[in-house]
DNA sequence: ATCAATGTTAAGGAATTGTAAATACCAAAA
DNA sequence: TTTTGGTATTTACAATTCCTTAACATTGAT
């Protein structure tokens, strides 16, 4: 299945050269004139990228990228702004956009179709990538978590005590023991406050990852 | 030219299942059969990516790896870990291996092709246009550096805290470590100073590229 | 069924970080 | 030397996030 590209553009000639060079590597491609054409074309569409000018009447290319990381229906789409190199930055460079590109004109077709499979090909990897095939994984040089490849944030205390809990799946770790590594040793506390964290940690993983073994303390399940 | 792969495993059986699959797909291999040989071979061999076990007599695949990236020769190797699903992971857990990826076992032969496979096309991107095109790039060497193409000029301390968290995009560095990096372990500064730095970094760059991580530290994101 | 252990929720406070403005510093130019 | 412009740090306060507590509900072993 080929992939979908949306090309917008206002000046005509842009898009004809655009859509020229991806029609020919393979690409599916559609077209529109201006931001809100684009956003209207691209719900329906659902391009794997939008190839988007900056400089556009009624809606620019920025306006036009912030409106589709809110929109529902396309907001995971990539987003390739195109920029000429001339143009004034102030705008892009002060603002994040969450554009996944900027690309500058005047464009070299070999340089374009590069950086848009490269563009592509990273999102494909992206559910593939590192420890995405583990359904639980912890980067500590990171301070993330990654359930199923997706990367998950966690403030300081609910990711050291899922990090001890990880460290030796399956094993029981008692309330002492998580108090005194995660704690420390001179800390002391009131007896919920290892239920409200591991609450919230079943809150974000979801059920399932944190028994409780009622009575002893509390053990990671991974599958 | 090939790519040199090191496999290091102290299973035999494991051994020949990559080094037939990962030769068959064209690339140079050699073996070790614990740490200390793989860092013997590895001195001479220079590979481009070590397969790590991370269960090993002798020195274990986190020593190895630490070992590694402390060494002048060969700290730029990609590394990879091998680790048994529902092992021991409190070395991981606890520290920083500085490992590029963890491949769980049992291994999949296509899993792991396409994984090494995009670990080293990774590597070789990074000194291709695309990085110096890419949404940020420093150049230490010239004190430059390049936000989506725009070059960008910055002072000196933010331009060393920039260029720290861009050495490991999406590590955390904790404050200590970056007073330590930036200003020097004897000098002392108030505790907002990081703040500040950061702060204008943040004014220049655009929000989303430097991350706070409460208690912890600030990290790099980067798309 | 009982009761100790754990789950749940919301709210306050503690700790950390963000920010603007003032001040200190420092090197180059006048 | 003095001025000047930029950079670096401090200060004082605001904002935010996170942690903990406390009150009450629920669970499960005996």
């Amino acid at each position: 299945m080929p992939e979908k590209i949306l090309i917008v553009d206002d000046e005509p000639d842009i898009v004809n050269l655009l859509d020229y060079h991806l029609t020919k590597e393979g690409y599916l491609t559609k077209t529109a004139q201006n931001g809100k054409e684009a956003l209207d074309v691209a719900k329906d569409f659902q391009p794997d990228l939008v190839l988007l000018d900056l400089m556009m009447p009624e809606m620019d290319g920025i306006e036009t990228c912030v409106e589709i990381r809110e929109s529902k229906e396309i907001k995971d789409t990539l987003v390739a702004l195109l920029t000429a190199r001339s143009e004034d930055y102030s705008q892009i460079a002060g603002f994040d956009s969450g554009a996944d590109d900027y690309i500058t004109k005047p464009i070299k077709p070999r340089v374009l179709m590069s950086r848009i499979k490269a563009l592509l090909r990273r999102k494909a990897e992206k559910n593939t990538d590192l420890a995405s095939t583990a359904e639980l994984f912890i980067d500590t040089e990171k301070y993330v978590v990654f359930q199923k490849g997706k990367e998950l944030l966690l403030p300081k205390k609910e990711f050291e005590l899922l990090a001890l809990l990880f460290s030796k799946p399956g094993k029981v770790f008692t309330r002492d023991v998580i108090l005194n590594k995660v704690w420390g040793d001179d800390i002391i506390v009131g007896d919920r406050t290892i239920d409200v964290h591991v609450r919230k940690l079943r809150e974000k993983l979801g059920d399932g990852y944190i028994k409780t073994v009622k009575g002893v303390g509390y053990k990671l399940k991974l599958n």
